[in-house]
DNA sequence: TACTGATGATCAGTACTGCTGACAATCAGG
DNA sequence: CCTGATTGTCAGCAGTACTGATCATCAGTA
């Protein structure tokens, strides 16, 4: 009881993807609100797990987010006091970020919520559909695009 | 020559869909800037012309983005000679917004650049892999989901 | 040692997008 | 006429992420 006419802008790749967009960042932001977390947060804390201890500027183009904008993360996540800043002994001019016990925690519950926002976005898909939608996200965005 | 290790965060939906959106609206900006359009402002004409003469309200709607948004892109639009507003003769609360031939013309234009700019997000897929994608993103993302 | 250039983190300022809340004008129903 | 709802408009704010400048530090070189 919304949309009389097709229009065909809702066809349109660049509207579908924003709007995929949009509702997986609600889903996800929603599911993860009680722990504190937004999605960008939750990728984060990932990240910083894959990669052991990194300064943040690794963190930073693991994640193809800029520099400057790395240190407002790291300051709101050391505040919730899930991860540390530390001054890596061998340069000191790196930062080396850290999880903390609570961040892992945080990381623990966070994926298992960020699972099933997944799994409420794809609820529409059969399961070879969500392996391909996958798939094929990867290959346009994965590696080597961007 | 970028990643070493394959992250965790770089599988998750949020990641790719996130991605694919920032590439998309790259790739379209990009084919746009000659015509003087954006990817939205050329979203916005396609609902007029599908709308036939909406209000803002209606335009707004369909578009799924706020009315106090809509005042700034038609002012937008109008001041690059794309659209008119005009008071509805039969509701004075209404401003009707119309496409000028200066409209059409970028309308035109427009979607044949846009067309090109999905086509080259689409490029690593195969024709049945594209088809595909679009039907996935429409059951996610289309009517009855925002 | 001293000099030079590059690198990492930080901060101020800016731009863009899109929201909320308030307002005036207008409409519809009684 | 009144009342309440609707439409467009505007000011203000919040979130995101950038550029450019600065400071400390490092690496290489003479």
């Amino acid at each position: 009881m919304d949309e009389r006419t097709p229009l065909e802008v809702h066809d349109r790749l660049g509207y579908l993807v924003k709007h995929a967009f949009v509702l997986m960042e609600e889903l996800n932001d929603r599911a993860l609100a009680p722990f504190d977390l937004t999605g960008r947060e939750l990728a984060l804390l990932m990240t910083l797990a894959d990669l052991g201890s990194p300064s943040q500027q690794e963190a930073a183009e693991a994640l193809h987010i800029d520099r400057t904008t790395m240190v407002a993360y790291v300051d709101l996540l050391e505040s919730k006091g899930f991860v540390e800043r530390r001054p890596d002994p061998s340069d000191r001019r790196r930062n080396v970020v850290e999880l903390t016990d609570l961040g892992r925690r945080a990381l623990r519950k966070g994926r298992q919520a960020s699972d099933a926002a997944e799994q409420e976005l794809l609820a529409p898909l059969s399961e070879v559909d969500r392996r391909r939608l996958r798939q094929a996200l990867s290959a346009i965005a994965g590696p080597g695009r961007a």
